[in-house]
DNA sequence: TCCTCGTTTG
DNA sequence: TTCACACCGTCCT
DNA sequence: GACGGTGTGTCTCAAACGAGGATT
């Protein structure tokens, strides 16, 4: 029942309409609909007037008149030729687009800069059309619109092209206007902009399948107005700012700090963060410095302390650093100033301090034959029937971790879960999360022990095979690795790795080495497995390689660095 | 006339 | 949209 | 060696389609 979450999510709640998208041509306006019921229903005290005012009009509008819209909103941009809206299943498009335009939903003579009519014409109707503008009309469309970009600079309604360029539009162009308030709708019913209305469809169709986690009728993804103005005020920017925006601009345009969500406070400093970052790529140093001290990001120290490296201002950069070294936020901010600190002693005529050498690995050596990826190269040369080995990276342990925690991942906590398309936990990324589930978590860990472990994931396996999971990777896991997996990894190795992950999930799912090599017939009480880096000729251990690594030397976990340089052709090694 | 890439579709 | 790698250049010791 | 930048491949939901540019 997983791959219909509208019919079940909801629990003591209206329930969604569920889109029969095998047998209803209309099933996107029946997932429209049911978007609109939805905000309306949970939102009605913190709807604004444009939105109240969309939704009466759309209400109002005939069925074919809605459809069209739908499929509007849906498609990229906001503006389309009227021959390339062609559907069956609504039928005359002049005569659903009429009510469109009466209501001002639509606008069926638009102002269309160059750049748009490109996107909405062919290269050869363009070419048609500016005929007589055009010295070298062979030329690539990008050149087309470059020669053309000095004379035709100014927007103009279809008509005023047509007698720009002497030649008539070979198809009428319409606008929607309704875009950002169904932008605003979408988020709030996703609490997020990267979901698309499109979930509705995979998930009728079981492509993509959410855990079912009850919540109340009144779960929502935003509390407040102003939080939903501001999360909208921050992706604005940060949209602004990637397309190349006013860097000022686009600081000015971000919401003040925001006091009362830590989350939204958070958002606000990853822009913050990135202008910093361009700042300090642009060499305006000064400017970064002071961003990254306004960004709140836990990264920021460390950024701070290589651009006031860059300024010379050695002192301020050893304070911060010292700072860092004595209060890491994070082991990736211990290590990086590790790395940093010599130098700045350096610069400033101190004592050497006495550097702490990695801890030693296991290592090996391979000259292999050139073939595809480094890793295959490797899987395939180590793998024998009495020591399998496969290549897993995160997903093996994360995977294991996502299946023995489900019920703490997926326990339904007020405000994590809202709507049926979920993959996981609101909060997931939120640094309160485990806090908040402890619990429940020391309850599935606990199995580890308790010597359930084993049945459980496999359980989980079965049951819950194919929903998404923001750590288990269905893909990437089958019987026989799993099997191999419970039966070598000792319960202790898997609450190390599972307690490292709850720690930082964002920085500790990541890391783990290539391969893994199970030794099903060793005898219990040794090693049965060894976990495997493979670097090529080239490549050395990233940072948070490293500090998988130092962790599991910490732990007694094996592993191997796997150096390969590749043989020569003619075996001349 | 192919090939690639982005868009649309359910 | 993520993570990992390959490979480049730069500074510095 | 440290550090940063850039491009690539693996993911992609999968299939169909169309536009543009390279290929012949
Ligand atoms: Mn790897
Ligand atoms: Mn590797």
């Amino acid at each position: 029942m997983n791959s219909t979450p509208a019919s079940t999510a909801v629990h003591d709640a209206p329930l969604l309409t569920v889109a029969d998208s095998l047998r209803d041509p209309r099933y996107y306006l029946v997932n429209f609909e049911n978007v609109l019921t939805w905000v309306s229903e949970r939102y009605n005290d913190l709807l604004d007037d444009d939105e109240r005012d969309f939704i009466t009009r759309f209400q109002g509008l005939p069925v074919a008149s809605k459809a069209l819209l739908v499929r509007m909103v849906m498609r990229k941009g906001e503006h389309f030729r009227l021959d390339r809206l062609n559907y069956d299943e609504i039928g005359d498009i002049d005569a659903a687009l009429a009510p469109l335009i009466e209501q001002g939903l639509v606008d069926n003579s638009p102002c269309l800069t160059l750049d748009r009519l490109f996107d909405l014409f062919t290269r050869d109707e363009l070419v048609g059309l500016f005929r007589d503008h055009l010295p070298r009309p062979r030329d690539r469309k990008a050149l087309l619109k470059e020669a053309l970009a000095p004379t035709f600079d100014q927007a103009l309604v279809p008509e005023a092209w047509a007698a720009a360029a002497g030649r008539a539009m070979v198809a009428d162009v319409v606008c929607l206007t309704v875009m950002p308030v169904c932008e605003r709708l979408r988020l709030m019913f996703f609490g997020n902009l990267r979901q698309q209305f499109s979930e509705f469809v995979l998930a009728d169709q079981g492509i993509y399948r959410f855990e079912v986690v009850p919540f109340t009728p009144d779960s929502r993804a935003f509390q407040s107005r102003a939080d939903i103005e501001r999360y909208w005020q921050i992706h604005d920017c940060r949209e602004r700012f990637e397309a190349g925006g006013d860097m000022d601009e686009v600081l000015a345009a971000l919401p003040e700090c925001i006091g009362d969500s830590v989350w939204l406070e958070a958002r606000r400093g990853r822009v913050i963060h990135a202008i910093a970052r361009h700042c300090e790529r642009q060499g305006e140093l000064v400017r970064a410095a002071e961003l990254y001290g306004h960004s709140g990001q836990a990264e920021a120290r460390i950024r701070r302390i290589r651009v006031l490296e860059r300024l010379g201002e050695h002192q301020p950069a050893l304070a911060l650093c010292t700072a860092a070294q004595h209060a890491p936020a994070s082991e990736a901010e211990r290590q990086q100033a590790a790395r940093i600190q010599p130098r700045l002693h350096r610069a400033l005529g101190m004592a050497k301090p006495l550097s702490q050498a990695d801890a030693p690995v296991r290592r090996c050596d391979l000259a292999l034959p050139r073939s595809g990826s480094v890793e295959r190269t490797v899987r395939e040369h180590l793998d024998s029937p009495e020591a399998p080995v496969f290549y897993v990276e995160n997903t093996l342990i994360n995977a294991l971790f996502g299946l023995l925690c489900w019920e703490a991942i997926f326990a339904p906590l007020p405000g994590a879960f809202f709507h049926p398309f979920q993959s996981g936990p609101a909060d997931l990324m939120r640094p309160e999360f485990y806090l908040q589930r402890e619990q429940l978590f020391q309850r599935c860990l606990a199995r580890l022990e308790e010597g359930t472990w084993r049945e459980t994931i496999q359980q989980r396996y079965r049951e819950k095979q194919g929903i998404q999971s923001p750590f288990v990777h269905w893909g990437a896991l089958d019987d026989e690795l799993l099997s191999l997996a419970l039966e070598c990894l000792p319960p202790a190795h898997l609450r190390a790795w599972f307690e490292r992950l709850l720690t930082d999930i964002r920085a500790n799912r990541a890391g783990m080495p290539d391969l893994i090599r199970f030794y099903p017939q060793a005898p219990e009480g040794t090693s049965r497995y060894e976990m495997i880096e493979v670097k090529g000729p080239g490549d050395r251990l990233q940072d948070n390689q490293k500090r998988w690594i130092a962790f599991c030397a910490r732990h007694d976990m094996p592993v191997t660095v796997c150096h390969v340089r590749w043989q020569s052709e003619e075996g001349a090694s």
